[in-house]
DNA sequence: CTAGTTGCAAAAGATTTGCAGACGT
DNA sequence: ACGTCTGCAAATCTTTTGCAACTAG
């Protein structure tokens, strides 16, 4: 499916995009900086440079492939875009701002609503972008 | 009211600390990158370093003064965060595509809902960050 | 073969930091 | 006077770009 989906958007195949590509598919993680990205590829002995990497998700940026997001909030640990595959509809972000956790929800009385305000302002949307910060489960407690 | 506000933030009261929080009130323009700001007050024969401002923001920021943004979004124009005087509760953003314009809107919808799914997913809400990206009603035409 | 790609190094843009001197209280 | 600030320059960090070599189709 990985091939296919770069030949659809126009790209040659070739073995940097394979990499790529394939990382992110196969992480349990769903966001990257481009530095993870690059750190773990060449951790795999593959020898692929940061600009490449940066090359490539601009690439796939702009044919859909992957969504660039770069999350602001409370206490901002770095200032990195971070990538997402976008094999999934669309949806927003809740970020742990103790661990850094990103999870996905999606809810339609939002989205419905934003369209609306956007609307009644005399816009018209192209997209939007919600992130929700605080403490999982998990940091809660410490 | 000025130095009030600093004062109460536990900040010294001085000539840089003072332009930068009248430059961002006296502006009909609500957000502005610490450049914007710095090239404002040299035009007008402050000499303010780039510097200071970054590190007045950023105190300002962690005194709870001011908001900043990282706005991303569909044709991303510059990778400089804004800042914003909190001096107006809470609100989120509509940004234009096209002109870069910035908006402001309070949906209680929307707020309301935000706190329900992080809740229902067992986190401790923080803050949040919304923005619509869209076109303008002026650059619709275009 | 030929245009699209890559790696490296250098460039660029945004923000931070070290330090000696200046300022607020 | 004293500790806090400031300006400047240099340093850092993230991302982009120039260029010669390489590779997919």
């Amino acid at each position: 499916m990985e091939s296919s989906d770069l030949k659809k958007a126009g790209l040659k195949i070739t073995l940097p995009r394979m990499k790529i590509l394939e990382f992110m598919e196969a992480s349990d993680v769903r966001h990257h900086s481009a530095d993870d990205i690059h750190s773990a590829l060449r951790e795999k002995g593959e020898d692929i440079g940061l600009a490449t990497v940066y090359r490539v998700l601009t690439q796939f940026e702009n044919k859909g492939l992957v969504d660039r997001h770069r999350f602001e909030g409370d206490n901002q640990v770095s200032n990195q875009s971070v990538f997402e595959l976008k094999i999934k509809g669309h949806h927003d972000h809740i970020v742990c701002v103790s661990c850094g956790k990103v999870e996905e929800f999606y809810d339609e009385t939002i989205e419905l609503r934003q369209k609306e305000v956007a609307v009644a302002k005399g816009y018209e949307v192209t997209g939007h972008s919600l992130t929700l910060y605080g403490k999982c489960p998990a940091c809660k407690k410490s």
